[in-house]
DNA sequence: GTCACAGAAATTTTT
DNA sequence: TTTCTGTGAC
């Protein structure tokens, strides 16, 4: 385990020093005073100095959540607990990477006044996906899983679900039955939320009542080719850690191993996380969550703002400490974000109060269009800039990832160098699917779905072979017997001598003996041809896969690549491999809502703030508003000094054509009256 | 069973 | 516009 975590120190340590700087309060000379480093509030102190019970931190935006995590993990290690005793469970790595780095500051100080020296990298720290991933390639036998299992991404399950709707036949288009997204989504929030099936679709899918025996069925089928092919999906990474907890041989061996276990963004975990936790912490011995359920806003995922604010009676005995001081954004600013959140029907949180001196007051821009709307936020943020703010320390926010496909242009025609969050992923792109799944096949040779996808990328072979193909390997007594029957199979003639070739690479990616380096420029090779073949631009692509060579340097093993890459793909731009280093590096960021979670700048801007869009008008029943709600929420207690909201009356010069976003629409409502009153109108 | 083609659908958010 | 799905020719 201290590997992982120092492995993920390594991946990050280049960017540490940059990320810190780019997201912190750490720019005195334009940002508001923050809160001094290695001072606590009185608050902030309890919380990072209790012992006993379980402990539930209220914190709710830029009151130095993070901070106090950070002293307490430091603290318990003053206390005398071995940092691998502890177990630090977050939304994303980078989140997890940021605080490791920063107890490692702490400590540092500490270890200054106190001359000892602690590891801290032997801390267990990463997602909840990440961490089941790792106690389950260690326990996982005892329930009967194999070590090498592969997992699932989104793109994958739904791929797999769909061979099977098609092979039950539900893919005739008269019987309507829901395309293979849907019922994915429907069977993700079954696993995620542990509601039956036909409650759910009763609840929130009426229209698919009658394909309600069917999908159980299709359910059904989908789980049993995902254990044969010894794959796991997203969901079931958590639901198999918990089956780990379950068995009566492993849950010492795993409870055992920690001391502390601390979560954060708790508001955000579904029944299954609690559960897990319940089961890792018996009567939440140890355990510290850490959470704000104003910004609860992954539902969707089956997230469940209960969690949080059931957990006193869940776990008796719980502290309850509430952060309530803000050292993140000016009082003009909170008193907008404030007045935001008041809209909401179910309120548990209080008003968050500042210190720093009124500034001026956030700005809402309603405009005629969209391109009106780029054109300010174009000019807004080059006079930021001139006023000695760089465009790392601004950001531009909105609802939905291609939100921003006007915005980019304008800035590409600027030369503004940027990064974008949230959105599709690098590697969820065809061409790089296609060569990660001949590594996942040499990987699991059990795995269907990468055997499909990268066997019928040959010629001559489609979906049915392939899966044949695939079959008749398994079914072989061993791996060498395998693979002669395979050599005996006779391809047929547009394959040409392709198979031969295959048979070549996949032995040679099997044969264990190969660097991570040498099987990619081995695949490299193999399918070089196959996607200039498929690809009308494949310039662009080729060059895809060559970042993908340049990432695979830092990993220590392909086990390790693809786990990783599935379980925390690069997410933007920034996280690539650049091959313009010499460019400056000021740049500014781009994001959706949901990736710009806990992160904060000096300027944001929030666009689109128009109603369909904040809220969108895909969250139709009254949850689902008050969720996007608190979307908007997240979004602008981001904003230390300058906050922009914009909203466009008209959207014409669409992105895309073919979507129906054009047309007329109002402000937000989520911009009432009283919310009005704490802004300044410009037009 | 494969592959090329035409017509339809589609983008909300993510581990 | 791109991606997916279903159809029909080989």
């Amino acid at each position: 385990m201290k590997k992982t975590t120092k492995k993920i120190v390594k991946k990050y340590a280049k960017k540490a020093a940059k990320t810190t700087v780019k997201h912190s309060q750490k720019s005195p000379d334009i940002s508001q005073p923050s809160q001094p480093v290695g001072t606590l509030n009185n608050e902030q102190k309890k919380a990072v100095s209790h012992s006993g019970g379980p402990l539930l931190i209220i914190a709710g935006a830029g009151t130095g959540k993070t901070k106090t995590l950070v002293h307490r993990v430091a603290w318990l290690i003053g206390q005398g607990i071995e940092p691998s005793r502890i177990l630090l469970l977050t939304f994303t790595r980078r989140a997890a990477f940021e605080m490791l780095y920063r107890v490692d500051d702490v400590l540092q100080q500490q270890a200054r006044q106190k001359t000892s020296f602690v590891d801290h990298r032997s801390i267990w720290g990463g997602t909840f996906h990440a961490v089941a991933t790792r106690l389950l390639r260690m326990y996982g036998n005892a329930i009967k899983l194999p070590r090498d299992f592969t997992i699932l991404d989104r793109g994958d399950s739904e791929g797999l679900i769909g061979t099977i709707r098609a092979e039950m036949k539900l893919d005739k288009a008269a019987l309507k039955f829901p395309k293979k997204g849907t019922c994915m989504t429907i069977y993700s929030l079954h696993a995620n939320s542990r509601v039956p099936v036909k409650t759910l679709v009763d609840q929130r899918f009426p229209w698919l009542k009658s394909h309600t025996a069917k999908l159980v069925q299709l359910f059904d089928t989908y789980e049993k080719r995902k254990l044969n092919a010894a794959t796991l999906d997203y969901d079931d990474l958590l639901i198999y850690w918990l089956k780990l907890l379950e068995n009566k041989e492993v849950v010492k061996k795993i409870t055992d191993r920690f001391d502390h276990v601390l979560v954060d963004e708790y508001q955000d975990t579904n029944v299954v996380q609690s559960d897990i936790l319940r089961l890792l912490c018996p009567k939440g011995k140890g355990l510290t969550v850490v959470g704000d359920d104003a910004q609860s806003i992954y539902s969707f995922r089956a997230a469940t703002i209960r969690n949080i604010l059931d957990f006193p009676k869940q776990f008796s005995g719980t502290t309850v400490v509430t952060l309530e001081q803000n050292y993140r954004s000016t009082p003009t600013i909170l008193k907008t974000t404030n007045q935001v959140i008041d809209i909401a029907k179910e309120r548990y949180t209080k008003n968050l109060r500042s210190d720093q001196e009124p500034d001026v007051k956030p700005i809402l821009f309603r405009c005629y269009d969209d391109n009106m709307q780029v054109q300010f936020v174009v000019s807004e943020i080059l006079h930021l800039k001139k006023q000695g703010i760089p465009f790392k320390n601004q950001a531009v926010l909105f609802r939905a990832s291609h939100h921003s496909l006007l915005l980019e242009t304008e800035l590409a025609r600027k030369k503004i160098l940027f990064h974008k969050h949230g959105g599709l992923k690098f590697v969820e792109s065809a061409h790089l699917k296609d060569l990660i799944s001949f590594l996942r096949f040499a990987e699991n040779q059990r795995d269907e779905t990468a055997a499909v996808r990268s066997l019928s990328l040959l010629s001559g072979i489609g979906e049915k072979k392939a899966l044949v193909l695939a079959q008749d390997f398994v079914a072989a007594e061993d791996f060498a017997q395998g693979l002669v029957k395979w050599k005996k199979w006779k391809p047929p003639k547009s394959t040409g001598n392709m198979w031969t070739k295959f048979l070549k690479l996949f032995e040679e990616l099997t044969s264990g003996s190969l660097s991570l380096e040498r099987q990619i420029a081995l695949t490299l090779k193999f399918y070089t041809p196959i996607l200039e073949d498929k690809y009308d631009e494949h310039k662009t692509r080729l060059a895809d896969l060559e970042q993908l060579r340049e990432i695979a340097l830092k990993f220590k093993d392909r086990t390790e690549m693809l786990t990783d890459l599935t379980l925390d793909p690069p997410s933007s731009t920034e996280e690539l491999p650049n091959r313009n280093r010499k460019q400056a590096d000021d740049y500014l960021t781009l994001s959706t809502i949901h990736s710009a979670k806990g992160l904060e700048w000096n300027s944001v801007f929030v666009i689109n703030v128009s109603d369909g869009f904040i809220p969108s008008d895909k969250a139709t029943d009254t949850e689902g508003v008050e969720e996007e709600l608190r979307l908007f929420y997240v979004a602008i207690t981001r904003a230390q000094q300058h906050l922009y909201i914009c909203s466009p009356k008209c959207f014409f010069s669409n992105f895309n054509s073919w979507s129906n976003d054009d047309g007329y629409r109002d402000l937000s409502r989520f911009i009432d009256h009283k919310v009005k009153k704490t802004l300044q109108e410009k037009k």
